[in-house]
DNA sequence: ATCCGAACCTGACGGC
DNA sequence: TGCCGTCAGGTTCGGA
């Protein structure tokens, strides 16, 4: 489900209603994620909560002596009730705090985790991620640095983490088309000019995406409940068959390391 | 080192 | 109605 944007949309929603509260205690009903929820979360109690922030796609609630990791994976959900309300199937984790909020984790397909880690610097997780997309580090001399010894096709390249953290298979696709890049161009053939459109054109998506709320395709939703409107303004994702925006060229689609592809092939070179 | 495919898991949808 | 294959917004792991 998530990608950046929809993680920053669920921490931009979140956040007001936990931080400076207390967590009062965790309740984890399904601890079996993509790795067992860390026992440590489990017995949390009385807990000030001083931050939430996000790291690539993870969310870190900051306590005193420690951090809570939150991905999503494909499924994930998050959401504040303001009540206790009967959990379904799949709400697999709550956080309950002082002011009577619950903070309830969604996940049908259970990729997502929650782990516990008291230096996020030795982070499993975090530890190798590259520089954040909207950062200054990320830019064009990094990506044509980290390129240079690269044959993998553009497409996967740029959702590698070790690269740039944050861009998704959506995004990816929508990136590509507003660089004017083929997905199918090889890492390291990429100009100087291509590479600086390129993040760009990463840059520029996501934030506006993040303006919008991020993307609903199926099941993302705010922490309020309300979709994502960026869905509206995605150029290629999705969209095969239907003539390009830009050029009315049909819209293309493929497939790069297991992910569907979106492009126009007029006006991407 | 680099790259690719499989794996984790559930649900929705289309075809027969 | 039911069964089957395919697809889905992510990430890690193992083998070539």
């Amino acid at each position: 489900m998530p990608e950046l944007p929809e993680v920053e949309t669920s921490r931009r929603g979140i956040a007001p209603h936990i931080v400076g509260e207390t967590l009062l205690y965790a309740v984890v009903r399904h601890p079996q994620l993509r790795w067992p929820v860390s026992e440590e979360i489990t017995q949390l109690s009385d807990e000030p909560v001083i931050s939430l922030e996000r790291r690539a796609k993870y969310l870190l609630l900051g306590l005193r002596h420690g951090w809570i990791i939150i991905h999503l994976g494909m499924s994930g959900r998050l959401r504040i009730l303001s009540e206790e309300k009967a959990p379904e199937k799949h709400d697999h984790v709550d956080l309950v705090f002082s002011n009577g909020k619950i903070l309830r984790y969604t996940d049908p397909r259970r990729f997502g985790a929650w782990l516990w880690e008291t230096d996020l610097t030795q982070s499993r997780v975090l530890r190798h991620l590259g520089p954040e997309p909207l950062s200054d580090t990320f830019n064009a001399a990094w990506l044509m640095q980290k390129s240079a010894t690269k044959k993998i096709a553009v497409k996967p390249w740029i959702m590698d983490n070790k690269l740039v953290v944050g861009v998704g298979n959506i995004y990816a696709s929508e990136s590509l088309f507003q660089a004017g890049i083929h997905p199918d161009r090889t890492a390291s053939g990429l100009t100087q000019q291509e590479s600086e459109r390129l993040v760009t054109s990463i840059k520029t998506v996501l934030q506006r995406s993040i303006e919008q709320g991020g993307t609903t395709l199926r099941d993302f939703l705010q922490s309020d409940g309300k979709p994502g409107y960026f869905a509206q303004q995605l150029n290629v994702y999705g969209r095969a068959g239907e003539p390009c925006l830009q050029c009315g060229t049909l819209i293309i689609s493929g497939r790069h390391a297991q992910r569907s592809t979106f492009w126009c092939p007029h006006c991407q070179h």
